[in-house]
DNA sequence: CCCACATGAGACATCTTTGTCTCACCATGG
DNA sequence: CCATGGTGAGACAAAGATGTCTCATGTGGG
């Protein structure tokens, strides 16, 4: 063990484990300890020494998703400025984690236990109300509730972010694509 | 065996151990043969009886989605009127699959081996053309490529499915939800 | 130089799931 | 009544993943 108060090289190794995890069950969910272990590097041992097992790896993955959101939430500024402009913003923010994203709401194993993390009804309370508060400014249409909108994003994002490790879409394309359709929709606009 | 020419209630069986199957299997789609066979009501020796393993039984599943994505295409006529119409006509058609689809999208074990199941692309190709054809005659926006829109497709229709399953939207606006966000977006259309 | 400590490699038992098998049961038809 | 065949229950081994353990190695600091 490092002695308490110096720097101890796990820490750090620590987070890039969990991103290299993100980005290997992104792609393939059912990866075992081993290909996990394997894709950040170190050995099952090593890994086993990160977390204690499967679940407590799932679950650090879910508290770095959540993290990550509350980031982007924090740096899209919701409250500010026209809600369509937020709504870019957060886009923008988020997509960096979008592919965790992605893993995490195929992951229904979370939800499927009792209440799900607590941490997700924040956020979706959040996105939420930045619909709403769109809607009431008259910005948004409100036939199509903040609840939809805010699982509409969430699945915007999961399609995004698999069609650009897919290679069909292009991945500078990526907060526009959502932005606009989200937004904006297929259909062309007349002059406004 | 029953004898042949004979109608065999297995025949019967197997459709409805299927869809059994797909709606466990989008709820929760790390069930086991065990739980699938329970939730259809038979025995696992049953389940094995009527397909081989796991794996013939999601490919059974594939074919099963396949099958009924093809059949909502030829009955939305994609080819007739405005494209607007045909998207709404093909997503109100598509519904009753969707749950299905949702399950089969985060499958990505299909995609994973070699070349993913040609009924797919076939059917991408489809859906794809019909947003060209919109984009063709002026109906919808060009800076949205068809591949994007159909994955986006394929993604609201996923997060439709479970939000309408964790009850979080009313079934009843499933069709509307959806082609309203991807046709229309959120922004509040100013009257054409 | 020596020691502490993190690591990798691998052995090992355990657990879960799977696939196969057998056998008793029961319904249906002859 | 009896025979056929589908079914459920359960036993069983095989395979895969997991969690735990030990030990050798190497590196870095004292």
């Amino acid at each position: 063990m490092s002695h308490v108060g110096y720097p101890c090289l796990m820490a750090l190794d620590r987070d890039h484990v969990l991103r290299s995890a993100a980005a290997l069950l992104t792609r393939k969910s059912t990866a075992t300890m081993d290909e996990v272990a394997k894709a950040a590097g170190i050995s099952r041992a090593t890994l086993h020494r990160h977390f204690a097992g499967r679940d407590a790896l799932v679950r650090a993955l879910e508290a770095l998703g959540i993290a990550e959101c509350e980031a982007a939430l924090a740096a899209a500024r919701l409250d500010e400025g026209p809600a369509a402009d937020a709504v870019h913003r957060l886009v923008r923010e988020i997509e960096p984690a979008a592919g965790l994203l992605a893993f995490l709401y195929t992951e229904n194993q979370l939800f499927e236990g009792e209440g799900q993390n607590q941490g997700w009804t924040r956020i979706d309370d959040r996105v939420a109300a930045l619909f709403r508060r769109g809607q009431r400014s008259g910005e948004f249409r409100i036939d199509l509730t903040p609840a939809w909108l805010t699982e509409a994003l969430y699945g915007l994002l999961a399609s995004a972010a698999w069609a650009v490790s897919e290679g069909r879409v292009a991945p500078k394309d990526f907060t526009h694509m959502i932005v606009e359709l989200l937004l904006g929709g297929a259909r062309r606009r007349e002059e406004s």
